[in-house]
DNA sequence: TCCTTATGTACAA
DNA sequence: TGTACCTAAGGAC
């Protein structure tokens, strides 16, 4: 489930169970391993995240960057660690704890340089406290680009995946389509401020809600959402469904090569 | 057993 | 804009 709040949790839990202390590090899938036998024994005294990016701190200026892309997955466990199977690129394990990462787009070693070159091409992270949102909506307002393609962009505003641009364009009742430019400072401020909540809720919990309490099953007495991407949205995936306000068909376009859904008639400012 | 799909990105043309 | 890359789950046969 990798948008920009499995990342942060990734970062926390990875504190939580690494640092203090030596740690093991292999790469049983193979190709990770020059790097893994150079960090092997060292201690993982920093796990930073910003946006879909992680990256793990070891020695002076050695850094493990990870982004899950896609398929990327994470596996948690305590020790003893298992046997792993042939796709753990890059297992950590210490006296109480493992983890297992498969198929990210990224596992390498970096330097401090490389580090900050990432930070320098990203835009303000909602789940940073560093973020200026000031600095994404200096690229929104003088962009053609629809609001959908520019919350999905990376340099615009780091962290936001598909569901999450789904659904905060959902509940502000934006066209997609909307240009960057068309969008006014005071809008921004309120889906800025929504999506730092959302996200905050999101690394809390490790799974995406966005459904206001007065819309949820309960309260609209239908039936709970069943979905394996683990949380209640209002249109993400829900092609075809009744919107969860006006009961119209959820559309779904393709848009710059991702999955694009929206209410067709909530959603037309 | 094969095919499709997925919450992502980078690079070539 | 198209394609390559990485993995696993679910559904069709």
């Amino acid at each position: 489930m990798p948008e920009g709040h499995t990342i942060h949790r990734l970062a926390q839990d990875c504190a939580t169970r690494f640092s203090g202390g030596a740690t093991r590090v292999s790469s049983p899938q193979g190709k990770f391993s020059d790097a893994a036998t150079l960090l092997d024994g060292a201690e993982m005294h920093t796990a930073d995240a910003h946006g879909k990016h992680l990256f793990l701190g070891f020695r002076a200026t050695d850094w493990i960057h990870i982004h899950l892309g896609l398929f990327g997955k994470v596996a948690f466990g305590d020790a003893p660690a298992p046997p792993p199977t042939d796709t753990v690129r890059l297992r950590l394990a210490n006296a109480t704890s493992y983890v297992d990462l498969r198929g990210p787009t990224t596992c390498a070693l970096i330097t401090d340089a490389e580090k900050k070159a990432i930070h320098d091409r990203l835009g303000p992270d909602p789940l940073r406290p560093d973020a200026d949102p000031a600095a994404a909506y200096a690229r929104i307002r003088r962009s053609r680009t629809t609001i959908a393609a520019l919350l999905m962009d990376q340099k615009v505003i780091a962290g936001v995946g598909n569901v999450y641009r789904a659904e905060v364009l959902f509940r502000h009742r934006m066209d997609p389509y909307r240009q960057g430019r068309d969008v006014t400072p005071a809008e921004w401020d309120v889906i800025w401020a929504d999506l730092a909540e959302l996200m905050r809720e999101g690394v809390r919990n490790n799974r995406i809600d966005t459904v206001r309490p007065e819309h949820t099953p309960e309260a609209m007495g239908r039936p709970p959402r069943v979905d394996d991407h683990g949380g209640e949205v209002y249109v993400y995936r829900r092609t075809n469904q009744p919107c969860h306000i006006c009961g119209t068909r959820i559309s779904i376009a393709d848009l710059a090569a991702r999955n694009l859904f929206w209410c067709p008639d909530c959603q037309k400012n």
